[in-house]
RNA sequence: GUCCCGGUAGCUCAGCAGGAUAGAGCAUCGGAUUCCUAAUCCGAAGGUCGGAGGUUCGAAUCCUCUCCGGGACACCA
């Protein structure tokens, strides 16, 4: 719709025009500040030139009034121009959101290790990852979701050794656990697991860590793939490090050809100085096991191979400084490191009364996703998640999470979606009753509810171009609390407009159906 | 020390490719229901936009400095 009224202004103008939404809504639908910029070039005061540029617009006939305002350009749409498109809607919900993207690209999330289950930092990044695919693809993106196992390094051995361990333990031996074993209970659990599966035998001595460490890795791995299931994500791939380690020698060579090696202290080192990082890197060390960032530049290599024209990685901040050495990596390896685009989610900060405590997944101190899913359901979960800008700390407190009631934004809005179906039910119709019907006449707030209700393709297109998907929850609060307003002031069954009104309320509905399932969360239709 | 994120109402946060009187939710206080769900709505109160300079018609927004909080600075993954 924006673009739509932009191009009608930029057409008759002749030129390039910014359009924002004013600040207060008795302004208008749009507004263009676009005579300030021109006062300086037409040496004429912005209000003057903004009252010349009003008559020249005043004739489309989208606008039902084109005023001049202190300098501004104020725009209100008409009714039929609304209409028009409060009928496409209806008409096909599935195909509100017009498709813009002609990018295919590899989006790689959650990549937690499978060492443990997933915890609430997590369940972060998936539901932002989740949410970004789902926008994206609704926007004719090709979006393939990938997870990266890291089941290689010591990580893994270590969780064998703590399954080891705990299985010793409840077998009432004295044992003494090494630092950074894994203490959770889980590993209790898998411990008692795997002496059911494998036999007690595996118990013995340490001789059979390492077969341990596969299968709870293996375990792990489809406990997280369940967990991720539970709150409706899903993969398309998933790519094991471990696998990735017979590339060595061919990424190796591709470095070495290029010069991105060389040997110190005899180490194998990265050039990634050359490309921003603060320091070259360790890829292999002194006895030839290549480091973790070896399996990271061999997956990227993999991935460019693949061929994808952007890549989005989303990261936990705490690995903000690996970017750097990574694009380095990417550029040695021949390819454009700007493909690759990194969001980082900050960490989440949970308070328990008013006592904050400290996740750790190595202590077993930190709350499980699943726990919270189980306590607050998925919708509420991915709402807060998504209600908040990535890239920002996130506090809250669990006991408030807990709480199902009218402060939690979900109800609200599913509310509002709620309330336009049992009115439907009251009056026997469905939304495909009222599509023909031709709204005239309206008053001022029934066209500005019409209007937000139809702003909801723009609002995902900036949500997914800038990865803020708190975009999409702020639009569905305010149009929520819009709606709710209405409601309240406008009796709709019985009355002389009834038909349009509820044509209205079914658009408006279909867009909290539509953003809400953007955001991975259930529109009810009955609370 | 270097780098990243943040500092806006009592709390949690929007706003920041400069633009109209700085917003929302929660919490607080006061009101609304013979009528489509009061799980709602209306109203009140609440602000030196961390601080100081600068840029200009205009700064919460951009630049510099500075203070405070969180995080990262592995041959761990």
């Amino acid at each position: 719709m924006k673009n739509r009224v932009l191009s009608v202004i930029e057409k008759r103008l002749g030129k390039k025009v910014v359009l924002e939404k004013p600040k207060d809504k008795k302004f208008g639908h749009y507004a263009t500040p676009v005579a300030f910029s021109m006062a300086k070039e037409l040496r004429k005061p912005p209000f003057e030139i903004a009252k010349e540029l009003c008559e020249k617009l005043k004739s489309e006939e989208i606008f039902a009034e084109v005023e001049p305002l202190k300098g501004y350009i104020n725009f209100r749409l008409s009714e039929d121009f609304l209409d028009s498109y409060a009928t496409a809607v209806l008409k096909n919900p599935e195909r509100i959101i017009s498709p813009i993207g002609n990018e295919k690209i590899l989006l790689e999330f959650v990549s937690a290790n499978p060492t443990g289950p997933l915890h609430i930092g997590h369940a972060r990044g998936a539901v932002i990852g989740d949410a970004l695919y789902r926008m994206g693809k609704a926007l004719g993106y090709e979006i393939k979701r990938e997870y990266y196992i890291n089941d290689h390094g010591s990580q893994v051995y270590k969780l064998g050794l703590s399954i080891y361990l705990a299985g010793r333990e409840s077998m009432g031996h004295e044992v003494t656990w090494p630092e950074g074993c894994y203490r959770g209970e889980y590993v209790y659990d898998l411990a008692r697991d795997a002496m059911e599966t494998l036999g007690r035998d595996h118990f013995v001595d340490e001789s059979s860590v390492s077969r341990l460490a596969e299968w709870g890795k293996d375990r792990m791995m489809e406990l997280i793939v369940r967990d991720l299931e539970k709150v409706g994500i899903y993969f398309d791939s998933f790519v094991s490090e471990k696998s990735l380690y017979d590339m060595w020698p061919k990424v190796r060579t591709v470095l070495e050809e290029r010069e991105a090696l060389y040997e110190k202290d005899s180490k194998i080192w990265l050039r990634s100085t050359r490309f921003g990082d603060e320091k070259d890197r360790v890829v292999v060390r002194e006895d030839g096991r290549p480091t973790y960032l070896a399996g990271d530049i061999i997956y990227h290599y993999q991935k460019f191979k693949r061929s994808f024209d952007r890549y989005i990685n989303i990261w936990g901040a705490d690995h903000h400084g690996y970017i750097a050495r990574v694009k380095a990596a990417i550029e040695f390896l021949g390819f454009d490191s700007s493909k690759l685009e990194i969001v980082l989610a900050q960490m989440v900060s949970l308070l328990k009364g008013s006592e904050p405590f400290k996740m750790s997944k190595r202590a077993g101190n930190y709350i499980l996703m699943s726990d919270v899913v189980e306590e607050i359901g998925k919708d509420a979960l991915r709402f807060m998640f998504l209600s908040k800008k990535s890239d920002t700390h996130l506090e809250f407190d669990v006991e408030t999470l807990k709480q199902q009631d009218a402060s939690n934004p979900v109800y609200y809005i599913n509310y509002a979606h709620a309330r336009v179906y049992s009115l439907f039910e009251k009056a026997g119709a469905e939304f495909g009753d009222v599509i023909e019907v031709e709204l005239k006449n309206m008053n001022e707030e029934a066209k500005d509810l019409l209007f937000s209700a139809l702003l909801l393709p723009e609002v995902v297109e900036e949500a997914f171009l800038k990865r803020e998907a708190n975009r999409v929850t702020d639009y569905l609060k305010a149009l929520a609390a819009q709606f709710h307003r209405f409601y309240n002031e406008n009796r709709v069954l019985g009355s002389q407009k009834e038909r349009e009104l509820m044509k209205l309320f079914a658009t408006v509905a279909v867009s909290i159906n539509k953003g809400l399932e953007l955001l991975g969360i259930e529109a009810k239709k009955r609370m």
